[in-house]
DNA sequence: TATGTTATCTAACATCTTGTTCGATTATAT
DNA sequence: ATATAATCGAACAAGATGTTAGATAACATA
């Protein structure tokens, strides 16, 4: 990729990231963005059609680099890394958010947060369907399969939008704990 | 209020819900409303500043219609009709939401659906607080009751999410006992 | 270094949206 | 019947959107 490109979409990133530190999506204009990010108008326009599938490719490279790097084996979290189990996958998650790589916080302390995590929960989905297939799990109850997977994803999104509002004053591993302590009893 | 006000106001209501049911909220202008409500454009701006404030009042509206009949204990839904229990109430809630009281769906089956549901998630957590507040209940393990609280209404809003992704294959009973399931558990 | 390609910039453009203001008109309550 | 209050419709400024065009600059490659 030409190295000018690679440098307008960074800009238009960061643009973006430090813009949603102060104002939730719905009110960021795309001359705001363009304004930030030092570029010309037609420039903003051939890398992204609407603000819209910028805020996608935004959630895309978050999504992509946490999830690789919590699936990574040699990444030295500490918990659970030599056993690739969801849960582990989980608590890697949380960590990561509390890292900030990526300046995360900015898409995830506002408003615009559900966005994103919105985006995360659908990846989670099939990450948790191909833990159940692989494991061969029996059936449950007479819940639906996808129902756990669904009730399991979106009980971790949920809890990440608390630990938001809660002004993070729980760590990740009591996070973890409580997670475990709401979910592991009915698998 | 003076009729023309009502009825001013119920013909926003009923635009806003009819375009809602074609495109999301974000994409929906203030204008369409004035058009599709065939109103003038000043008598809009005299009952809405804006458009995130009519939202408001629509889920305020549609929250408060809702909790109010499930709440009735002379409500003929038949299942514990005579336990005021947040269990009884969540299962009053999903046989009224799909009932389509007022349209509801036009609110529910769009991308939107997450704004109603973020106000109606507040709204359960302030019921189910109270629920154990007034039932005393003996703290479980060492899950923050404002955790427990928050998974729970968190469950049951992106139970109904799931729902609604699903075209509704599932009656309110069988979701309700889905979420008994998850849900008692851990009490 | 020379060259063709490609990204960016600037400015201009039509079109749409927003929110406000005005006086004229009409419905309402009593 | 009358005073009150809501609606209408038009017009307005300010700003956003998305597109176009030619000029300029940066790039990759040989």
């Amino acid at each position: 990729m030409d190295r000018r490109q690679k440098k307008t979409r960074e800009a238009i990133f960061q643009a973006f990231s430090t813009l949603l530190e102060k104002k939730s999506y719905n009110h960021i204009t795309v001359q705001e963005i363009i304004d930030t990010a030092n570029i010309g108008r037609s420039t903003f326009y051939a890398h992204f059609e609407t603000k819209y599938e910028l805020l996608n490719a935004v959630c895309k490279e978050l999504f992509e680099h946490i999830i690789d790097s919590a699936m990574d084996k040699t990444h030295t979290h500490g918990l659970y890394s030599n056993e690739e189990t969801p849960q582990s996958v989980f608590c890697h998650l949380l960590q990561h958010l509390q890292e900030n790589d990526n300046n995360i916080w900015g898409l995830l302390s506002c408003e615009s947060s559900e966005i994103f995590l919105r985006y995360f929960k659908d990846s989670l989905n099939e990450l948790i369907q191909t833990q159940f297939v692989n494991h061969n799990r029996k059936p449950n109850q007479d819940l639906p399969q996808e129902y756990l997977v669904n009730h399991i994803s979106g009980s971790f999104v949920e809890m990440v939008l608390w630990w938001l509002k809660d002004k993070k004053t729980h760590t990740p591993e009591e996070l973890y704990c409580y997670f475990r302590a709401v979910i592991e009893p009915i698998l």
